[in-house]
DNA sequence: TCATATTCGTGACATCTTTCACATTGTGTA
DNA sequence: TACACAATGTGAAAGATGTCACGAATATGA
């Protein structure tokens, strides 16, 4: 959908590569390189070296032929596009066994989003400090969202209160929610959920595991008509 | 791409929502429901009534108008289509935090689906039985999944791990893995390898959290050309 | 300095996925 | 039995995403 060719769309898919170009950029870094091809980013990524190209220029930085691009100012660029300018701060609700493997995994991840509350409704888990976060009670939930202007939210409660702890959220002024919950959730218009659904995912590989050899199930008969 | 009209290929994101239909039927037929119509499935699994009615089409299995679909049927449908005959045996590489969380979420979630062990480094945790899974030292990878005709892998080591683990799983025989590592796996044509990242995910919800109120930064100027 | 090899940027095209819209067909009712 | 209704099944259009292919740009080395 463009308008009169100064302004386009950018594609979720794309904002989900960007973010894998940075953290190539972060590794590169790390080694001690200055600049990167496409196609070594497309390799590091899982992308094409045609996206890696195409993706960037939703950013405006150009890469240099023959030279590729600057492992710094690629980094730069990607962080004016995907981050804001400041902390976004982040709210996890539900400290099982996933809640807690979530916060360990998050710590110190990315420097602009952070955690900033954890919160469950087992006494024995509130009040406490779970892998450097501070548990809360559930029924705290509100208010530390608002004192702290949190505007993300990870969701690994059990299914069973997915839409009330959902519903909750946004009264509290939530804006995006990333969702561990094998639940479609229900929110407001502009509201942004991601689902990360492991049994789905599970499920997916599963069935190409299976059929790959042959190559053949992963067609379907039509509901032949022209069968008799 | 049709080939006379009689075999079509299935797009992988039916599959997956497939598996979400079958969850909606679980959970129908657990409240005793006989019939279920697309508009309520879409509604149960984050679909539209037409992206449901097109799925299920694949499945050669027909709903009858005015009642909908049978959940007993549908479901059945669905696990002839999704499910391998025999139980599918799983793997679970490396024990941490995220790695025990992934045991005790599975276990029990999918009888065709079955994790029969699960692996690390760490001495501590091999021998033992960890949330109801036996844990053996790496060294015993191809020996376990040999002995058991395992098929299928879950990666959740360290990032540095990921390249050497996926490897040693492809030497092995193993023809799916589900990979939680944030690391793109290079592996051999014909093994299907599905990405969970949830630094990618939390970093898209950050990002459509602080954008959409306006609505406006979704959009991109080119490299205005027409600028002077 | 100039030719060469390499890579980027991007219009155009191809493919994949979703949505529209409507004919079709069971179902319940009078 | 015949009618009206409500959902299904599905071609076809629209929309989103990925790929191709080629001109432009730049480093390298003779």
């Amino acid at each position: 959908m463009k308008k009169n060719g100064k302004i386009e769309k950018v594609s979720e898919k794309t904002i989900g590569r960007l973010s894998l170009y940075r953290r190539a950029m972060d590794k590169l870094a790390k080694e001690g390189r200055d600049f990167a091809f496409s196609h070594e980013i497309a390799h590091m990524s899982g992308a094409t070296p045609d996206q890696v190209r195409r993706d960037i220029m939703v950013l405006g930085y150009s890469g240099s032929p023959n030279r590729g691009y600057s492992v710094a100012e690629l980094s730069k660029s990607i962080g004016e596009f995907l981050d804001d300018l400041d902390v976004q701060k982040v709210v996890l609700v539900g400290v099982g066994n996933l809640g807690r493997a979530i916060l360990s995994y998050f710590t110190g991840k990315r420097p602009k989003l952070s955690i900033i509350a954890c919160f469950d409704n087992d006494t024995e888990k509130t009040g406490r400090v779970i892998n450097g976060c501070r548990c809360y009670p559930m029924s705290q939930l509100q208010d530390v969202i608002n004192e702290n202007s949190a505007s993300i939210a990870i969701m690994a409660v059990p299914f069973s209160a997915s839409q009330e702890v959902a519903d909750r959220l946004t009264h509290s002024g939530i804006k995006g929610i990333l969702n561990f919950t094998p639940v479609s959730i229900k929110v407001p218009h502009g509201i942004h959920v991601e689902d990360i659904d492991m049994t789905m995912a599970l499920e997916k590989v599963a069935f190409y595991s299976r059929q790959k050899p042959q190559g053949q199930l992963l067609e379907r008969r039509t509901n032949d008509k022209a069968g008799h």
